[in-house]
RNA sequence: GGUGAGAUAGUCAAGUGGCCAACGACGGCGGACUGUAAAUCCGCUCCCUUCGGGUUCAGAGGUUCGACUCCUCUUCUCACCA
């Protein structure tokens, strides 16, 4: 039971520091029942999460598992400096009122992982509040300028002359004195953070709680195009909160190759259940394309509903494979009758220009109710059509 | 504060008086193919109802028959010096 209980947690990570710890609490855990803490941080200035978000709070579902209570902590004192990590410069910080919002939010998406029951919701102004100026100067003698600056991003800027704000180097400090007091056992973090998560180990030795964390941390997902990480801001991501087909669609569009190091990251079937289906796929007795779909089901069933998932697939089928028209779309109520099919496409906003449509309508990639149109400069009479460009591009257009 | 380099379409990046709506790469879109919105191959990629017109190469002026390319000023970025 330790054996898989390990296996599981050390599943997918980047590096583990002090693994022994944790098989410690394994151990304790199993033979006297006592639990133990995992915390993990988490910056409440980007309540929109994707998969890439994801996959910490995977591990840490995986650590409620066995035994683990999760410390989920809100760094809502911390943002107000904003962490540096990674950052070439000194960050805008938040508003208190923003910080609220974005809190709530990130509840409602996270539970649909976590258990409720052996989550804590904590926010770290709780106590970084009460420490008072006395006790924030005790905090910054525990460590020095230079061992600061030798973290890598703060060593570059310094360098280069960029603005470092003293309250920066606050920051790794108040994350590591968050551990000190939860007391926690465990801290999970992205790779990124791994300077952070130390302070922690640090703090908790030099504050002589008795303990020292055991770090955990997790890779940087790749996104959709299995190269670079899954952002926003490069549009290779998947939304927890996007619509079930748009998921659907996205998974399925990854490599098979990238496949394996999703159901790695993001699955919740164990690594048994993976090891046989990899084993299946490679013999062919599995097709690639029935994988790819069931993790596609189970990841929309998590943020979505079981029927959510089967219905897009269905949809899925029925777009794609057999070229039919999905069943929703968008409508749109055309300007004027008859209407030049380059302005209707404008229209319904399935091209952004009448060039482009122009393009479009040479290249065969326009059809009227499934019929392609050839002719450029058709006019569209009075009735309601389905509009297509391309494979994925519908709607419904109503001409007077 | 001084000197030098630079600012080109979504991004990177050619072009240094007409052959430029502007090479190429990436991205994006479309087609073929496929188990897929993957891979591969092909095409397209400023706007305009089109063998034509309009507006572009940081901004404003100027030189010229003609400028992304030359000159002046402005703004911003970078490098070196102080």
């Amino acid at each position: 039971m330790i054996q898989e209980a390990l296996r599981e947690i050390q599943r997918g990570t980047a590096e583990i520091i002090d693994g022994e710890r944790i098989e410690k609490l394994l151990k304790n855990y199993y033979e006297n029942g006592q639990t133990y803490t995992v915390k993990a941080g988490f910056d409440p200035t980007a309540p929109d999460l994707h998969l890439g978000h994801t996959v910490l709070l995977q591990k840490l579902a995986i650590f409620q598992k066995y035994g683990a209570k999760i410390q989920f902590l809100i760094g809502d004192f911390t943002a107000q400096i904003g962490d540096p990590t990674g950052k070439s410069a000194t960050r805008k910080t938040l508003s208190a009122l923003d910080i609220e919002e974005n809190a709530k939010s990130y509840k409602e998406q996270v539970f649909k992982i976590l258990d409720p029951e052996k989550t804590e919701v904590v926010f770290n102004s709780d106590w970084i509040n009460a420490l008072g100026a006395a006790g924030m100067l005790s905090l910054t003698t525990t460590f020095n300028v230079a061992r600061m600056l030798e973290r890598d991003d703060f060593d570059k800027r310094y360098k280069s002359g960029t603005s470092i704000s003293i309250s920066e180097f606050i920051y790794p400090l108040l994350q590591g004195y968050d551990s000190v007091h939860l007391k926690s056992d465990i801290e999970i973090g992205g790779t990124d953070q791994k300077f952070n998560l130390l302070m922690g180990r640090h703090l908790q030795r030099a504050y002589e709680i008795g303990k020292e964390q055991a770090v955990l941390m997790m890779p940087i997902l790749e996104g959709l195009d299995g190269v670079q990480k899954m952002s926003k801001s490069l549009g290779n991501y998947i939304g927890v909160s996007e619509e079930p087909n748009e998921m659907y669609g996205k998974i399925l569009s990854i490599s098979d190759e990238l496949m394996w190091r999703y159901y790695e990251l993001l699955s919740s079937q164990t690594l048994d259940e993976i090891e046989v289906l990899y084993v299946n796929v490679n013999n062919g007795s599995v097709h690639p394309k029935t994988a790819k779909e069931d993790l596609a089901l189970e990841i929309i069933e998590r943020f979505h509903s079981k029927e959510a998932a089967e219905e897009a697939k269905t949809e899925f089928q029925r777009v794609h494979a057999n070229n039919e028209i999905p069943t929703d779309m968008e409508e749109f109520e055309l300007s004027e009758s008859p209407i030049w099919i380059a302005k209707a496409l404008v229209e319904c906003k399935l091209t952004p220009s009448t060039s482009q449509a122009r393009r479009d309508i040479k290249q065969g990639a326009v059809k009227i109710d499934q019929e392609k149109i050839e002719e450029e400069q058709f006019q569209m009479q009075s009735g309601e059509y389905i509009l297509q460009v391309g494979k994925r591009k519908f709607a419904k257009a109503r001409v007077k």
